[in-house]
DNA sequence: CGGAAGATTTCT
DNA sequence: GAAATCTTCCGA
């Protein structure tokens, strides 16, 4: 088990969003800790992907992060209600991206779901604002540094599971865009959204 | 400056 | 299947 280091999220975004499978993320909000396994991520290429915020766009609005080196939060607010946290890979002025859609939950399952207001463990991090809502993640962490201490992902070993890979979810307007199968799922996991 | 749409969730 | 709800983007 060991905080994995800047050199991790130094790849391309498919790349990353593979490799974060099985990786835990750690949410230290003042001492509430709370872990819970990577199961589902997708990757958001911005350069060649129309579904991705940061296609054809400034590199001064909210997409702006993405164009720094990876390593950071990307958290945006969408539909004016929920919150999503990406994960920004490669180097600099490359705008890709890794979201992640769905976590396994570990510990502090009992602040997550005081969080959520519900006591069903699937349903506490099955989605992309829910996970958020579990981890207490918001736009007050848009470009935290995962090398820090209150946002950051560990590896313990773990991958003994297969990949899965298909198209992503919920953006049919991305036209072609949308058949490509970047996303990404621990084969087998019950935790992966619908 | 105003309108439209969105990487979602939840309830009916 | 539709509403909730607000930030961001784009056109005027």
């Amino acid at each position: 088990m060991y905080k994995l280091p800047r050199e991790f999220y130094l790849c391309d975004g498919i790349e990353l969003s593979k490799k974060l499978l099985g990786k835990i993320l750690v949410r230290d909000k003042g001492g509430a800790v709370t872990r819970a396994r990577i199961v589902e991520t997708e990757a958001y290429m911005g350069t060649v992907d129309k579904a991705a915020h940061s296609y054809k766009n400034n590199s001064g609005g909210r997409c702006n992060i993405q164009y720094g080196p990876g390593g950071y939060a990307y958290v945006y607010l969408i539909y004016g209600m929920y919150s999503c946290f990406n994960i920004v890979a490669n180097a600099e002025n490359i705008p890709e991206v890794s979201l992640i859609r769905a976590l396994e939950p570990l510990d502090g399952i009992d602040i997550m779901m005081a969080r959520r207001k519900t006591d069903k463990i699937r349903n506490l991090c099955g989605g992309p604002g829910k996970l958020c809502m579990a981890m207490d993640i918001d736009r007050s962490l848009y470009g935290a540094d995962l090398c820090g201490g209150e946002l950051y992902l560990t590896d313990d070993g773990f991958d003994g599971f297969e990949i899965a890979s298909g198209p992503r979810i919920n953006i049919d307007y991305a036209e072609e865009a949308a058949a490509f199968p970047w996303r990404f799922t621990v084969k087998g996991n019950k935790f992966v959204s619908r």
